[in-house]
DNA sequence: GATTACACTTAATGTAGGTTAAGAAATGGG
DNA sequence: CCCATTTCTTAACCTACATTAAGTGTAATC
């Protein structure tokens, strides 16, 4: 089964018929690791779902440092939800940091299926219900954690992107510089 | 017309017998300041809108200190969501600040609302993506402005707040100890 | 009307993490 | 295979913010 339908059954239950309609609104990319999915500064059009590679989105400060806001692997989606959704100009960029395979659904096509498959709206709610509580815990961890105790629960949550992620960008997205990353890691070898 | 019903027309239509059915799951009640309408360690039953008043959510780290997840002010929701969508113990106390009217909206309801009103996935999908895009807004934020660039960040986008909160909990929310919040208006205030 | 409790301030000192810079290691394209 | 670029490390020094502690103002409770 296609693994994007494979994602969507885990919340609701499609018809064949559906199933069909939904993977003709979508389409199949493949990208080259560095390509860039989206620019700060562009209206986001597409969500992107994960068949097999590598995929992040991040912000670029004034002062030219990058913030990662999200990883996407195997199997989860990625955007730029504001621009996405107000379809204004965004301030992330997505980049592809892994030779990937990707489903590509576009927010005209994405609207065309809420009113073709309603269940859509329930499945597409509890997506972003997980998103939102991730992001929370996040949130209070970037509050209240050190960024050892932040390293160690990304390690926990995320062992494969361990693993595939150049260490400066996993140092970005517990909000350290690539320096002291390399400090901390080495310390906490010690241990 | 009932405030949580506007609020529901911003994003959705619903008939005037939905409207009634929509009212008929909620409850209308009234806190005194101080109120704890969620522990931590305890499963959330309920959503909150509040009619009028003032309420937030925090979590509280091993060491006493609290860290301050969300203000809702008239026509907001909240809720603990981790704990509300997974039905286990949650990390977040919810205490209401000023005396406030709220509509409750228990989980159980909630998920009949579902099923009776499928327009409401569609309601409550918008209402998260709001959120969900905020959320991500703040944590970039944290990760990226100082202190008093977030501050600058938090008066522009909730005036009424600034007035309504006591200070420490500003403080707690854009991520300072309520110390160095007191010196770094002084110093702002020189400006 | 005194007492408690809480919110806010100020100041001295401490530290997690940033900055700068330079070299070493790894990666990758031609 | 080599050169170029990028990634990682190390180290000296710096700063935004935390901690501790003591003092002030003010509202709530008896």
């Amino acid at each position: 089964m296609d693994p994007i339908i494979q994602n969507i059954s885990k919340h609701i239950t499609l018809t064949p018929e559906e199933e069909q309609l939904f993977l003709s609104k979508t389409e199949i990319r493949h990208y080259k690791a560095k390509t860039m999915l989206h620019h700060a500064g562009q209206v986001c059009k597409e969500s992107y779902f994960v068949n097999s590679g590598l995929i992040r989105s991040f912000n670029i400060n004034d002062n030219i440092v990058e913030h990662v806001l999200s990883f996407a692997c195997d199997g989860w989606w990625i955007s730029d939800m504001y621009s996405l959704l107000s379809q204004k100009p965004g301030n992330l960029f997505i980049e592809v940091l892994e030779d990937s395979e990707v489903m590509v659904l576009s927010k005209e096509n994405q609207d065309q299926l809420y009113l073709e498959i309603p269940k859509l709206e329930r499945f597409f709610r509890i997506l972003i219900e997980n998103s939102l509580v991730a992001n929370q815990e996040r949130l209070m961890d970037n509050l209240s954690l050190t960024a050892e105790e932040r390293f160690d629960k990304f390690c926990k949550r995320y062992p494969t992107l361990l693993q595939q992620v150049p260490q400066k960008q996993i140092a970005s997205y517990i909000g350290v510089t690539p320096e002291f990353f390399s400090k901390m890691k080495a310390r906490m070898l010690k241990k």
